[in-house]
RNA sequence: CGGGGCGUAGCACAGCCUGGUAGUGCGCACGGUUUGGGACCGUGAGGCCGCAAGUUCGAAUCUUGCCGCCCCGACCA
């Protein structure tokens, strides 16, 4: 028998580790701090791509692709923009290798220096606002609505599978805008989006919001966030969206003229999210059985596994299936009939809950003679017998596609439950520093200073994770220094 | 970059202290018995013991240097 997994209780970190590894999500990689993910693992992400893709499709976004390379004196020209990235950027100095002639293997040819280093893009505003000087000219080149899917890199010290590699993929919108309002208008636009996505797909409840200015992106006016709970009490940013106003335009001189015949710099924002998610995915739902996937993003979302003793049997199974499985595709299932043969189904019911396949349909002789399939679902662990006319199975497909909504709804309820009982409205110092031990999100009030706010970070490792958007104001006392403030912001230790 | 741990078969590890034929479990291949919650028996394949130098008649084992990975911190989507 496999090892069991190790319990979330015990040590959450080796959890997520094995997790990943066992139900083939990814793997680390020869090099450091980088993934391959796997196919299953990648099928995921392709779900997502394709629901995110249509939400951009739909509110008018084009998809497009820019270079990995950025030359330094682009990062450069925005300041703040080129300060908080320049600590984590890979940098290319040479274009060539050659021959050792000291001995084995390839040297770098010290003939083959760049004249200007390029950076591996850690995100792209500024090769993307290079080109659209070109693109920009009137008023009626307005909105530019653009993605690019990508893979960028960020030097980190410390990496963790999908939540924070040296490499990564993403999303990264990049609009430009004629006035200000409108700009704004689609920061939020995208904000929704992302909630949207990650509540309805991922069945991960968020708050939305605002981060303070030390959490802002760098080169932003503005950064809005989605901010997911993790099962071990840690919040995960999860989504940005950012208004930059006219920053980019200015250092990138992308001017328009507008109806009344005047230059003006374009308005801009820009929104991502990465690979991460997959790890917001696996950290919400799973259990100490493996993956807990939602139907919707769920590479395989039924898979069928036949009980037999003789190949006889399995012809049988397999024969009386065939109506089963093409009504199931015709519904819009994915459906995987694991007939193989050298495993034994005990060993497949194990595997398919390790990979968090939603339901799974077991089917012996003794089903085929009762008209019986038995339905086992992922996330409660539990199994019924459901009859069904196998010659004619559409009322029973109709079943499991209704199962794989309650599916859906009931882990997305689940997380949202275990998000309000982990969620604390806290108003006195010593509680806030006794309850940031024990996890969750705490609603506190905050001065509105980056002083306190850097005292609270240094004494409780907790940061403001957003001033929720969705929260009403109420004026109350900071827990910290007792000053007046205006609203609760949400508080959390994060990954 | 600090602190800790580890590099031996695809994976998990033992062997190292005290130098002398490279092992165990899982997985894999083949055969058989099994099959409603991770089956069992038998046979077999699979290794430059992280790399390099040194000590030695002889190094997985001792010495030195290097490289890599993981965990914990500082930095971060």
């Amino acid at each position: 028998m496999a090892k069991a997994l190790p319990k979330r209780s015990e040590n959450y970190s080796e959890w997520y580790n094995e997790i990943v590894k066992r139900a083939d999500l990814a793997e680390n990689s020869a090099v450091r701090g980088c993934m391959v993910i796997k196919p299953y693992g990648f099928a995921i992400w392709e779900k997502m791509q394709r629901a995110l893709d249509d939400m951009f499709k739909a509110t008018g976004h084009q998809n497009a692709y820019f270079p990995l390379f950025v030359p330094k004196s682009f990062l450069e020209k925005e300041e703040e923009h080129a300060e908080g990235f320049a600590k984590e950027c890979a940098v290319v100095t040479h274009y060539r290798l050659k021959a050792n002639p000291d001995g084995k293997g390839l040297i770098v040819d010290p003939d083959a220096k760049l004249e200007e280093e390029l950076i591996i893009r850690p995100t792209s505003e500024t090769v993307i606002w290079n080109a659209y000087k070109n693109w920009i000219q009137s008023w009626r080149d307005l909105p530019l609505l653009i993605n690019q899917w990508a893979n960028v890199v960020r030097w980190e010290m410390r990496t963790r599978i999908f939540l924070r590699t040296a490499e990564f993929l993403w999303q990264e919108g990049h609009t430009a805008h004629a006035t200000e309002q409108e700009a704004i208008d689609e920061t939020h636009q995208m904000l929704g989006i992302y909630a949207e996505f990650a509540e309805g797909w991922m069945a991960m409840p968020v708050v939305q919001g605002i981060k303070t200015e030390s959490e802002r992106f760098a080169g932003a006016e503005e950064t809005f966030c989605i901010e997911a709970l993790m099962q071990d009490g840690k919040a995960l940013q999860s989504g940005t969206s950012h208004f930059l106003g006219q920053n980019f335009a200015r250092v990138f001189d992308v001017q328009f003229v507008n109806k009344e015949n005047q230059l003006e710099y374009a308005w801009a924002t820009s929104w991502g999210v990465s690979t991460r998610l997959m790890g917001a995915l696996i950290m919400a739902h799973s259990d100490d059985n493996g993956l807990v996937l939602p139907p919707k993003l769920a590479p395989i979302q039924t898979v069928i596994i036949p009980i037999y003793r003789s190949p006889e049997d399995l012809a049988t199974i397999s024969k009386t299936l065939e109506p089963l499985i093409g009504q199931l595709k015709a519904a819009g299932i994915s459906v995987k009939y694991d007939d193989s043969d050298h495993q034994r189904s005990g060993w497949k019911f194990a595997e398919y809950e390790l990979r968090g396949v939603p339901v799974r349909l077991g089917i012996g002789m003794r089903d085929i003679e009762n008209g019986t399939v038995e339905v086992a679902r992922r996330d409660t662990l539990t199994k019924d017998s459901r009859p069904i006319d196998f010659s004619q199975p559409e009322a029973f497909v109709a079943g499991i596609k209704e199962l794989l909504d309650e599916i859906q709804d009931a882990i997305y309820q689940k997380a949202l439950d275990f998000r309000e009982a982990n969620t604390f409205l806290v108003d006195t110092w010593e509680e806030f520093k006794e309850q940031i031990e024990k996890g969750g999100f705490i609603m506190a009030h905050w001065d509105g200073t980056a002083e306190t706010e850097a005292a609270i970070k240094e004494e409780t490792k907790a940061t403001i994770r957003c001033i929720p958007l969705l929260s009403a104001d109420m004026a109350g006392k900071c827990v910290y220094s007792g000053r007046e403030s205006p609203k609760r912001v949400l508080f959390a230790r994060a990954y």
